[in-house]
DNA sequence: CGTCGCATTGAACCGATTCAAATCCAGTGG
DNA sequence: CCACTGGATTTGAATCGGTTCAATGCGACG
């Protein structure tokens, strides 16, 4: 059942470390966080948790990617957010999630309890400070996306997302993951749709038409190449450097 | 110049006292923001802060409407928030801003400058719980539009928005600000737009539209009746109790 | 009474969707 | 090694919802 397998316990040795919710504390802090985590695995493609079902855990991605969805019983569903490593699923204060969350590939948590971790929140400044950090990010990034889905044409809105993947493959430390030139899609063609608010028959056409003008190059269906990051770039719509905070 | 007059100084006659960032604060507390703090009036239409521009106050809308928009060269505009008194502009930790906000009303602030704010902050418990919890509600709309603007249909949208305005006459405590059943839009055809990701005219045909199907009134530009709540909820395109959370 | 700024209405157009069919590809079993 | 299968993806053609452009209506205000 669960592929994604944990090679580490010790948070000393975690990979979202430096990014997480914890990524501020320091020694004693975080062996409080420490003493109360523990570790849980979804497969690709499994239900994490779902829209108004009562939430007993809140968690750090530590690796694989998951999605935040809203939908409406027709069926139509838009993605309102992308989970990464470090990424924190729930909100303390609140016993519901108001979205469904789905691993998209094999995921691993660190979860904590959310009563416990609560209580625990009063005396961890850190973790506070870094979580208003990580919700006011997470804001700016929702806010863009509302131009997106509000006033960027299909074209733009692939360009974007290509973008938005290539910074995602950029550490914040500057340190370039493999070839930025190439990346690998971490989701679906359907996903993409839902995310973008398009169908996955214009995904796929917009696609093709950007690489038929050279913008990009496709390598079998999850993956494509760059030749040029300013043309693709010049594709999204945006001012130069505008936006697109990640 | 400025329209909005102020009829209070003292913490304790503001009218946002219980839902702004300091809502939580005891009259300690409360004492430090207050020898901080100082008021600033815009009229209507005039630009509060723009985009990139370095932010050297933040600020809590005491009275009147404001909007948080971003906008690409060619004119395009999509808003990403609509702030109505308590709500809170400006971020602690980050020096620009990424929006343009814009009174629509006359708006009146109650402003403190960011960088003694931000060494308060490290004091006043109460304000940083409060503000990561309007950060996390603010989250929760911001992905509630996100679904209305990737997939939600014209006439939904507006009854969305009508919705949302009736929803934000009603007090936290329950209590009714006014006939529910009639309305007064704050804002033009063309915010409204700016909001919904729609052109002035779509929301001004679907507008006739839901009043020719008996869902609403129009009187004159400004102002909206609803017969029945229920039918215009029928209309947002939501799951009965779903989302909107205000 | 004229004018200026919104708002409404109309008609043509266009980008994205819908529905349908073809293609690609990984995995499976002969 | 190849044929088969099922799921994802691509491609095509018709349609539709919303936009665009243009004209008209409506109040407020000088």
């Amino acid at each position: 059942m669960n592929t994604a397998k944990i090679e580490f316990s010790e948070c000393g040795d975690c990979p979202i470390r430096h990014r997480a919710v914890c990524s501020r504390c320091e020694t004693d802090e975080l062996e409080q966080l420490n003493k109360i985590k523990f570790y849980k695995s979804y497969p690709a493609g499994q239900t994490i948790a779902i829209r108004g079902e009562p939430l007993q855990n809140v968690a750090s991605i530590v690796a694989g990617t998951a999605t935040l969805t809203r939908s409406i019983e027709d069926g139509r569903t838009q993605m309102v957010g992308l989970l990464l490593p470090s990424d924190f699923i729930g909100r303390p204060g609140r016993d519901t999630l108001q979205y469904d969350v789905t691993a998209v590939s094999d995921v691993t948590l660190c979860c904590f309890q959310r009563k416990p971790f609560e209580k625990l929140l009063e005396d961890l400044p850190h973790v506070r400070e870094r979580l208003l950090e990580m919700a006011l990010d997470e804001l700016d990034a929702a806010r863009d996306w509302m131009l997106l889905l509000g006033r960027k044409t299909a074209r733009e809105r692939i360009a974007s997302l290509l973008t938005l993947m290539v910074k995602r493959t950029i550490r914040p430390d500057g340190e370039v993951m493999g070839n930025s030139s190439r990346i690998e899609l971490p989701i679906t063609r359907e996903a993409m749709a839902n995310y973008l608010g398009l169908t996955i028959e214009t995904v796929s056409r917009q696609l093709t038409k950007l690489k038929n003008d050279g913008i990009i190059g496709i390598e079998g269906k999850r993956a494509i190449t760059i030749p040029d990051l300013g043309a693709l770039l010049a594709e999204t719509g945006d001012d130069e450097d505008g936006g697109m905070i990640v």
